[in-house]
DNA sequence: TTGTATGCGTTATCAC
DNA sequence: GTGATAACGCATACAA
């Protein structure tokens, strides 16, 4: 049994120093080389005799021995080789997606991504950030859409690195990305014109989200815009969350004078899969359709949902690049990229 | 402006040396007390006269110090705070719920955690291990189920704690947690017997996957159990993964002889959707089923989908309690937790 | 080819 | 109360 400079024993791991490595002292000592010949043979620099490297290899196999990376990049003061990514939560399909482009991207350049969601509460939030940049992170990705979260961009330190996604920064000093929210409702609307509707609704969701209030101002904008629709349909918007009640009121509202609604378009997929169950429930109402960002299962449903889908798999990767490109320091104006939605026609649209 | 002890200046940050943060000895200087002070003062110790404090705090404002708790850490040798999280993908809603069970009860703890895809690479997934455990993680949870994962077992440095989901370690120390997967497809088995189906079929998916084989010795040992069913059924297996093509080619097998299979048990949630897709574009066959895993829209689908719910959020709570109890020092044998899956009936075990 | 001494940003010891 | 000084694990001038 070996024992370490840190004075634990190798097998046994320490109880609250959660656990004793060993360090290039030990291997020094345990090879008989000096702490920078053993620095040399980590490292791979060159100027090591062959027969002393092998000696040294064996007594870091031996031990077990393996860099300890915050120590290093603190002596080197390099940067962490690491990002921050702050979501709203894990389980939604478009941020697991776009966690997974992010991770993909910072791997690929030999980077870690540490995570965290902020689950609707802004507080959380900035404790997040502040754990992140407390270990130095060099990026920050953030994905928090709210608008209560927008105390957030405060506590993101100057010269910090951070890129939105979802929701511009409160100071305009940062990069963004997100989707064609304005345009996909707007494509929404045309495409229920197309099918001959021209009374319409609109079925919200979170009225704080910046992205759910783009997608209203796209409605809105395309209501307007059109003068072949009800002018009705402007003020026909019903905020979320929704469930078979609230469905239920703002459909026999919009409906029971004259020119009653024919069609509605989704604001999110909760939206879109509350009213698919309240139409489960409703056999008698006919409703034409088009819910935003598709999910795996509506072309399953029946009618098949028509949908806006969203490149959350794009988006996350832009935005991870346009992290990277900051980190490498290319010091350009912020960009706030838009990536296109696309209308996936199915069924629903006509009722 | 200020210059920082390290010789750059703090309203432009360097390029390389990722970005200049001010340290406890700008504080000082800028304060004029000493080093020790202004860590007292950053450390909520005692012994600090107000007046002094107050001087420090106001330095800590104007010069937007924050802690490098990097630094902080290897001094204190304490733990990195930190947990590393393997899983195979982020975008597949168990692995997303799972990594959100476990982020909560880390950051509960006031924990971080690190998180990294294996995406069907074991090499990959060794790279990660290394990588986490060069940052000195606390400990991992390995969500990572192909048996082609295996490997990694042995890049997991003996002493670092470590959790394995929904696959136990090849080296026996350490805990898992898994659902019940054998219980599971029993139990589908059971249901559509209780519906009268006498002569089945499994649909399965990766053959290499620790989890689908479980399922398959379920589906086996429930068919073999119960002399109500067609032992044919214990041949009827077709593993994945599965299009249009390969379903059919195992349907018309399966009911070109006597005693046709009328139902199926599907091992997984892309199993269960392409053999939805499959009946949706073949309505003259008729057949009863249960999925294993719930997914959102599986009431939506007509006929609904009956199916077996595993239940993430209480798996990655139990994996992340776990590890945190192996962390804090229990020492007991390693457990292996078994989390029940439930049946959800609804239309589609009938045909 | 190899080793010694110093410092990264922080905390701990101990003296003033 | 306060402040020099050493040390955590590692890398880097620079000397041998």
């Amino acid at each position: 049994m070996t024992t370490l400079s840190n004075g634990a024993a190798a097998s046994e791991p320490a109880p609250e120093r959660s656990r004793q490595w060993p360090t290039m002292v030990d291997v020094a000592r345990a090879s008989g080389a000096s702490l920078k010949t053993v620095s040399r043979v980590v490292n791979g620099e060159p100027g090591v005799r062959p027969v002393t490297a092998e000696r040294v290899q064996r007594a870091i196999a031996e031990l077990g021995f393996q860099r300890n990376d915050g120590a290093s990049m603190l002596r080197r003061g390099s940067s962490t080789a690491s990002i921050g990514m702050v979501l709203e939560d894990f389980s939604g399909p478009f941020y697991a997606m776009l966690a997974g482009a992010v991770e993909r991207v910072a791997r690929d350049r030999g980077y870690l991504m540490l995570t965290g969601a902020a689950e609707n509460d802004p507080e959380r939030a900035a404790r997040l950030v502040a754990a992140f940049t407390a270990r130095r992170v060099d990026g920050l990705i953030v994905a928090a859409s709210r608008a209560d979260h927008s105390d957030l961009d405060d506590c993101i330190p100057a010269g910090t690195r951070a890129v939105f996604v979802d929701r511009p920064s409160r100071r305009g000093d940062a990069d963004s990305v997100s989707s064609d929210n304005e345009g996909g409702t707007r494509a929404a609307v045309r495409h229920l014109v197309d099918l001959g509707h021209t009374s319409l609704g609109f079925l919200g969701a979170d009225e704080h989200s910046w992205t759910i209030r783009r997608r209203l101002d796209g409605y809105r904008s395309a209501v307007r815009a059109d003068p072949a629709i009800d002018p009705q349909s402007v003020e026909r918007i019903a905020m979320g969350p929704h469930d078979d009640d609230t469905i239920a009121a703002a459909w026999s509202s919009w409906t029971s004078g004259d020119n009653p609604v024919t069609a509605l378009v989704t604001a999110n997929n909760r939206a879109t899969l509350a009213l698919v169950r309240f139409l489960r429930s409703h056999p008698e109402i006919r409703v034409g359709y088009v819910g935003f960002d598709d999910f795996e299962a509506a072309e399953l449903i029946q009618p098949a949902v028509t949908v806006i889908a969203q490149d959350a798999d794009e988006i996350g990767r832009r935005a991870a690049e346009l992290l990277f490109d900051r980190i490498a320091g290319t010091a350009a104006a912020a960009q706030h990229v838009v990536i296109p939605t696309r209308l996936i026609q199915r069924d629903s649209g006509r009722r």
